[in-house]
DNA sequence: AAGCAGAGGTAAGGTCTC
DNA sequence: CCAAGAGACCTTACCTCT
């Protein structure tokens, strides 16, 4: 494992082994509005939707008189509950949830029915924002290295800061863990080991609020048992086939031949799958990084048909051109990649895209330039989602050619064969 | 003239993650 | 009949330039 970073050969006192922690928070979502409503714990609480009319379901008694107080009634008490919760997933479910086999990524529908008396509350966004900012900003007052991975997760670099070496990161870990919880009233778990790959995977090892720590010798004892699916990275795709070979665990995996693996899996994948199995990974803990790509997508209340819904799919397909360019705007980044992205009625996923000669922000453009990828894609068929999607991106006032993104669009009559179908 | 190699861009689809 | 949204990255194919 490559365990040492570099060590001016004049202090051999100095050589530290790297010590990486990755910190996930418990439950987020749900632990989050267990705090607004201290009411409600200890029952199943499914958060999610993500559709507007949740919301409404908080205030409103079933007989259709609302109420100020959010008042809380299992999913199967309430009639129409499909007009509430659409085609909704589940974001988290509480632990008396899971019991029941709810879970992330669980159709509502289908959560309700195996867990009737869950309550159903929306997700709050903003408050998940603040809650995010908040133990982030706990955890680089202590130990500034992270770097974030999404809104209820991080990678920390205990290697130079003082005392993150104590009980291979224990002590530290352990004081992170209690500023959070002193700050947020939220619990975490967190994984310390000598790299990102064997942290993320320890941080599963004691869950919730716990710690554990992984050293470099106990590669045999504490990960090859594990599932290869428990690697960061291997899916349910790549999980499928490797049993199909007859690998289950990580141990399994390890032990195959690199060749062997480069054979049934590419140059790029079966090598980096030999590696990780060794438990081998030296990828830094990056402190920032700039977006790729800006996307807003929707799926429907029911699927949509090109031709005979036509008005509709324009509207909405107008308000996601609007919305990227809005957030592209908002947060000074300029793109010259214009791509669209649709779901059949069957789940079948076309994209589109296009490259333009500039770099852009401006709705009209965006829209425009969707509008010529959707001619090129088949739409006989109903539509369940769509997207919009910018790629290519620049931070303005950095773009290679000037600020085009500040010119007004071209003004110009499209002709027949370029019109745009929406 | 033809052939090859490598870099880099574009496009489409797919996988994976939270 | 049920399966969100946002983003990153990979693979493959094709094209262009050098």
């Amino acid at each position: 494992m490559e365990a040492v970073t570099s060590v001016p050969p004049d202090e051999p006192s100095a050589l530290r082994l790297r010590r990486i922690a990755h910190l996930d928070m418990d439950a987020f979502f749900a632990s989050v509005e267990l705090l607004r409503y201290p009411q409600l714990k200890g029952l199943a609480v499914v958060i999610g939707g993500g559709r507007r009319k949740v919301d409404e379901l908080l205030h409103q008694t079933p007989d259709g008189t609302g109420l100020r107080e959010p008042h809380f009634i299992p999913v199967a008490d309430f009639p129409l509950l499909k007009d509430y919760v659409g085609r909704g997933v589940i974001t988290t479910a509480t632990y008396a949830a899971r019991q029941f086999g709810v879970g992330s990524a669980m159709g509502m529908m289908k959560a309700a029915r195996l867990c009737p008396q869950a309550i159903v509350l929306p997700v709050d966004f903003d408050e998940v924002r603040r809650f995010s900012r908040l133990f982030k900003s706990t955890i680089t007052d202590i130990a500034p290295v992270m770097q974030d991975r999404g809104v209820d997760e991080v990678y920390i670099d205990f290697t130079d800061v003082p005392g993150g070496q104590r009980e291979g990161g224990r002590v530290l870990a352990r004081l992170i863990q209690k500023s959070i919880f002193d700050v947020t009233g939220l619990t975490c778990s967190i994984g310390v080991a000598p790299n990102r790959l064997l942290a993320k995977m320890a941080s599963e090892f004691n869950k919730p609020n716990g710690i554990s720590i992984v050293y470099e010798d106990e590669l045999e004892t504490k990960i090859w048992p594990l599932n290869v699916r428990k690697i960061n990275g291997i899916g349910p795709k790549a999980g499928e086939k490797l049993a199909t070979l007859g690998i289950q665990t990580i141990g399994e995996l390890a032990a195959q031949d690199l060749q062997w693996l480069i054979e049934r899996f590419g140059k790029s994948s079966g090598a980096w799958m030999h590696r990780v199995a060794w438990g081998r990974d030296d990828s830094p803990v990056v402190t920032e990084s700039e977006p790729v790509s800006m996307s807003r997508e929707t799926t429907f209340d029911r699927d949509l048909h090109a031709v005979r819904d036509k008005a509709e799919l324009g509207r909405i397909f107008t308000d996601l051109c609007e919305r990227v360019a809005g957030d592209l705007q908002r947060k000074g980044y300029v793109g010259k990649t214009i791509g669209i992205k649709l779901r059949y009625d069957d789940f079948r996923i076309a994209t589109r895209d296009q490259t333009l000669d500039r770099y852009i922000q401006d709705a009209a453009t965006i829209r425009r330039t969707a509008g010529l990828c959707l001619k090129r894609v088949p739409l006989d068929q109903k539509l369940r989602l769509l997207g919009v999607r910018v790629g290519t991106l620049e931070r303005v006032g950095d773009v290679p050619d000037g600020p085009p993104e500040l010119r007004a669009p071209r003004a110009r009559e499209a002709d027949p064969h370029t019109r745009p179908l929406f």
